[in-house]
RNA sequence: CGGGGCGUGGCGCAGUCUGGUAGCGCACCUGUUUUGGGUACAGGGGGUCGUGAGUUCGAAUCUCGCCGCCCCGACCA
C-alpha cells in the first residue's frame, strides 16, 4: 500500500478524550474514530488489525475442531424470557421494540440463541460432541464506557458453545478450549495467563479468565511467576486426546494465578516469596463450564445410549477480539507510539523514502515496494512529499515492526537501512539482503 | 447511577468572571525555501461559538431547559 493513497488520518496532538495509551494511540494512529460513547468506527488500519486477529481466532478454532457460523446481532426477547435472563440481565441489555411492538434486543451474548438452534436440530447423543462458535458484534450498555475499544459498549467477540453428553465429555471440551486459547494468544505475540475467576452473570462452576499483564489493566492479579515460563510453542496437540488436553490444562492451572475476585491470600503465601507477583491485568477471554443450566431451562435434551432423554452439558467461551487490539497496544508501546508484534501488524514493513522526487531514491523504493509486495510481505510505502522527520514520526507512531529507510546518501554506497521498531537497532544492507532478512523474519510468523 | 468537569474551524486551546458581533497553535491550500528525526518565510480558505427559549439596542459571554462527551467512584468482556 502506498501511504499517499491510504486513508490514515494521523493526529499530531492527543485528543482530549483519551486517557490511556491504547486509546490515545489508536486515535492518533488513525485506527479508530469515536462515533458515540463506547461506539467506534474502525478506519482502514484499525480494521486491518481487527480482521487479522479475527483470522487467527478462526484458524485456531477450526484447528480445534469447532464449527464456525454466524448468529444475528438482534435477537427476540422471547428466548431470553424462557431462560429467565431477560429480567436478570438488567440495564446492560439494549432493548429495542420493533414496529410490531415486539420486544427485541441487541445481543450481549448468545447462549439462548445457540441453545434454541441446538435443541431444534439435535436429538441424539450420536450427534455429540458439538462445538459451535461465531465472531460477531455484541452490545452491552455499559454505565460508563471508557478506555476506547477496551471497554466499549459495542464490541467484537468470538463466542463459542460446546454441547456434550455428560460432564466428563464437557470437561474435555473445557480443556480443549483452554489449549486452543493458549495457542491463539501465543500466536498473537501475547502472554495471556489463565486465572481462576468468578462466573459472573453467565453462571457455572468451572471458569478461567485469560489476562494480559499491563499496568492499565482493570483487574488486580496475583500469580506465581513460574507461569510466565510456560510455553506451548510448536508442540503437537491432538485436540481429540482427552489426556493430553487435560495434562496441558493441569500444567497451566497448577501455578497460582488468580484475580482479586478469587484471590486466596493463604494459598498465595505457599508460593515461594521470590515468585509471588502481583500486577494489573486486562481480561481478553474467558471459558466456562456451566453444566445443564441452559439445557434445563430451555429444554435442550438428547437421547442417550440407554434411550433416556437427558439434558446436555454445556460450556461457553469468549475471546474479546476488539478488546485485544487495545490490549496488545497496552502491552506493547512506547512514548513514540505502537510497537506491533509481527503476527498482528497491519503492514509487515514500512518503506521510508527520505527524498521523494530524487530519481535514485524513488527508483530504489519502487523496486523494493514491488518486490516485497510480490513476496507477500505487505509493505506500507511512505511516498508522501514529506520531510524525513515527519515520515519517521509517522512510522514510529503506527508501529510497524520493521522499517526500510532509503535515501540518496545510503544509495551512493548501495545500501538501505533496516530498523527494528522494538529495539531501534539498524543495519545497513544491500537491498537484496534486506529483502532476504524480512523473508526470514516473517517465515516463522 | 452518585460526584466532578467540558462542549468555540479537522485537532489542541484562549476568549465567558466584567455582553459590543471571534482569536492562537497544529493541520489544510498556493508560492518560495529546506531536505537522514515533525524546516523556514509569505499569502490564503475554513467556525450561525452543542441546542432551544429568554433577558438586552446588542449574547460565545447573563438566565432557564434540553442534548452530547470526558474524568473519579460503584459495576463490567
Amino acid at each position: 500500500m502506498r501511504l499517499s493513497r491510504y486513508f490514515l488520518p494521523i493526529l499530531k496532538e492527543t485528543p482530549s478524550e483519551a486517557s490511556i495509551a491504547s486509546h490515545r494511540l489508536m486515535l492518533r494512529a488513525g485506527m479508530i474514530r469515536q462515533s458515540s460513547a463506547g461506539i467506534y468506527s474502525w478506519l482502514p488500519m484499525g480494521f486491518k488489525v481487527l480482521r487479522q486477529l479475527e483470522n487467527i481466532v478462526h484458524e485456531e478454532q477450526i484447528r480445534a475442531g469447532h464449527n464456525p457460523m454466524l448468529m444475528p446481532t438482534v435477537q427476540s426477547a422471547d428466548l431470553w424470557r424462557e431462560s429467565g435472563r431477560y429480567e436478570d440481565y438488567g440495564e446492560e441489555m439494549l432493548r429495542i421494540t420493533d414496529r410490531h411492538g415486539h420486544d427485541m434486543l441487541y445481543g450481549p451474548t448468545n447462549e439462548e440463541l445457540i441453545t434454541d438452534i441446538f435443541r431444534n436440530s439435535v436429538q441424539s447423543y450420536k450427534q455429540l460432541p458439538l462445538t459451535l462458535y461465531h465472531i460477531q458484534w455484541k452490545f452491552r450498555d455499559e454505565r460508563r464506557p471508557r478506555f476506547g475499544v477496551m471497554r466499549g459498549r459495542e464490541f467484537f467477540m468470538k463466542d463459542g458453545y460446546n454441547f456434550d453428553i455428560d460432564k466428563p465429555a464437557a470437561m474435555h471440551a473445557y480443556n480443549r478450549h483452554m489449549v486452543s486459547y493458549l495457542r491463539t494468544y501465543e500466536r498473537m505475540g501475547l502472554k495471556a495467563i489463565p486465572m481462576r475467576a468468578d462466573s459472573g452473570p453467565i453462571g457455572g462452576d468451572d471458569t478461567h479468565e485469560f489476562l494480559v499483564l499491563a499496568d492499565t489493566g482493570e483487574s488486580e492479579v496475583f500469580y506465581d511467576s513460574a507461569i510466565l515460563d510456560l510455553n506451548l510453542g510448536d508442540r503437537a496437540v491432538d485436540y481429540d486426546d482427552w489426556d493430553q488436553c487435560a495434562a496441558i490444562n493441569t500444567e497451566w492451572t497448577t501455578p497460582y494465578a488468580r484475580t482479586d475476585e478469587t484471590h486466596d491470600a493463604a494459598k498465595f503465601a505457599e508460593v515461594p516469596e521470590e515468585r509471588r507477583c502481583s500486577s494489573r491485568g486486562i481480561e481478553v477471554g474467558q471459558i466456562f463450564y456451566f453444566g445443564t443450566k441452559y439445557s434445563d431451562s430451555m429444554n435442550a435434551k438428547v437421547v442417550n445410549g440407554d434411550g433416556d432423554l437427558v439434558p446436555v452439558h454445556m460450556g461457553s467461551h469468549g475471546i474479546g477480539v476488539s478488546r485485544l487490539v487495545g490490549a496488545i497496544i497496552e502491552a506493547s508501546h512506547d512514548d513514540k507510539g505502537i510497537i506491533w508484534p509481527e503476527a498482528v501488524t497491519p503492514f509487515k514493513v514500512g518503506i521510508v523514502n527520505l527524498r521523494q522526487g530524487d530519481e535514485a531514491a524513488d527508483g530504489a523504493c519502487e523496486a523494493l515496494y514491488k518486490e516485497l509486495t510480490a513476496l507477500g510481505l505487505e509493505p506500507l510505502y511512505d511516498d508522501r512529499e514529506e520531510r524525513a522527520g515527519a515520515k519517521f514520526a509517522t512510522m514510529d507512531l503506527i508501529g510497524l515492526p520493521w522499517r526500510l529507510t532509503i535515501g540518496p546518501r545510503g544509495l551512493k554506497n548501495g545500501v538501505v537501512e533496516l530498523t527494528s521498531r522494538k529495539t531501534g537497532v539498524s543495519e545497513e544492507l544491500v537491498p537484496a539482503e534486506a529483502v532476504a532478512r524480512l523473508v526470514e523474519i516473517y517465515a516463522g510468523v
